[in-house]
DNA sequence: CTTGAACCTGACGTAACGGGAGGTCGTAGC
DNA sequence: GCTACGACCTCCCGTTACGTCAGGTTCAAG
């Protein structure tokens, strides 16, 4: 189509990083990796940008615009001038990729929202609350996988902020009573506990999927506890061995019920 | 509250690791960087990890999840428990940043979406074409500012894809009818070529702001076509040089209406 | 011929680790 | 007591896309 070049305007790289809004210094760096190497070069060395070398230039800063990597680029451009169905798979994997970037980041906006409401709130916890809060947040996060805790967070969606209240007001209840028969001594056979033990497992299920998802939500969860009781029991408002205590005495209740 | 650590459990790096989902080597770096360093040592130089040092790395992960640097989070760890205020200045300037990320990247997936229906849609350009579309991305991003891109956007928004379609095939009326004007060497105080001129500021009148925003905008067009006159014919269905004929031939038509 | 701007080639720094080399420590089994 | 093997130690290089000197050469104007 046109010539190889050999005629048309020249730029020096001050030149062309001014026309194209780089920087002399990435157009160095793209030489240096081959991605743009000017077309010739003077006597001293000074490189001399042809009219090919500015329409690359433009496609590789609009690439890059589009947060592709100069690897991508390079392989993109090195391909033949019609291999648009190269170009139409890179930039559609960049849309998935980009995507997939845009859901994570609502999440983060989402939650970075819920813990200043929790500064800000009329709860307004203390320092230690907060950074207690913070650490509960490590503990989740390596005990569920993503999609465990994905499916968590639907149950308390689908509960809604009052279901969720609802069920914590509920647990607090049945730990304060749980707690005086574990200090009263009373049998893990007594019917008033195993009615209690009903009702506690009863309120878990509520916050586990039915079928194998909810299994594993349930293991992970027994998990959680059995590696950071210590850690959970500090943000609750009972002595953190009094909850283990409790827990444990569950255990039993649980135990006599399947025998 | 507790001790100073002089009791309870100890960690490994191993143990530590495994414990909090995070590696050894990540572990070392935050030692290296005076982020978390065990609170012991043993007499063979092996790390043991106090309680303390346990509940520290949760924070950090925590803060980490959120998308704080490693920096911010040795910052704000470093002031006293009792600085609720930096951490929500922190976790508040964050949540900005993120937003603005949040914004950039929904542009960027539109623009995505944008390019990828003009090759698939019924249009199906050739390569060229589409490789010509990347160059006149930059030539427009190097031209315009990201606020004189924003109005323009805003404006073709305004006017809708009917309005531009119709302002296209006007203007290609227009270039067809001055072209043969330049060719016939009409004398630029014809009173039909002054109408024409007329009708193509108004076309483009339609595209800029009022005030001092379009002649911002409009300034900056025309910086684009001067420096940019031949890619940008190139991309038109007629040869650039009589394009860049035309222009000229406009202006001299605008300088004989001013005087 | 001078001088200041533009250009050249290295080389180091960035953030948050990953991965490997080469050596030491600890303990379990023989 | 010896050996093996896993866990641990301390460097050190590599990653991305350049920014930022440093020290030396070339260009263009006066």
């Amino acid at each position: 189509m046109t010539g190889r070049d050999d005629t048309g305007r020249r730029w020096s790289i001050g030149e062309l990083a001014r026309a194209t809004g780089t920087t002399v210094r990435a157009l160095h760096h793209y030489d240096g990796i081959g991605l743009l190497r000017a077309g010739e070069r003077t006597s001293s060395g000074h490189r001399r940008y042809t009219e090919g070398d500015l329409r690359r230039l433009y496609r590789i800063r609009a690439l890059r615009g589009l947060g592709l990597s100069l690897e991508e680029i390079a392989g993109v451009l090195a391909g033949s001038a019609d291999d648009l169905a190269a170009m139409r798979d890179l930039l559609t994997a960049q849309l998935r990729g980009l995507a997939a970037q845009a859901v994570r980041l609502d999440q983060l906006i989402e939650r970075l929202h819920g813990l200043l409401d929790q500064i800000d709130g009329a709860s307004m916890p203390g320092p230690d609350q907060f950074l207690t809060t913070l650490e509960m947040i490590s503990v989740f996060e390596t005990s569920f996988s993503g999609e465990e805790r994905e499916q968590l967070a639907q149950r308390r969606a689908a509960l809604g902020p009052a279901g969720v209240e609802a069920a914590r007001a509920e647990w607090a209840e049945l730990v304060v009573e749980l707690l005086r028969h574990v200090q009263h001594g009373t049998p893990t056979d007594d019917p008033a506990v195993r009615a209690l033990a009903g009702r506690w497992d009863a309120l878990a299920d509520r916050f586990h999927p039915a079928g194998a998802d909810g299994e594993r939500t349930r293991t992970a969860a027994r998990r959680m506890w059995d590696e950071n009781s210590g850690e959970l029991g500090r943000s609750l408002p009972w002595p953190a061995d009094q909850m283990r205590a409790l827990v444990d005495y569950l255990d039993r209740v649980r135990a006599g019920l399947d025998a």
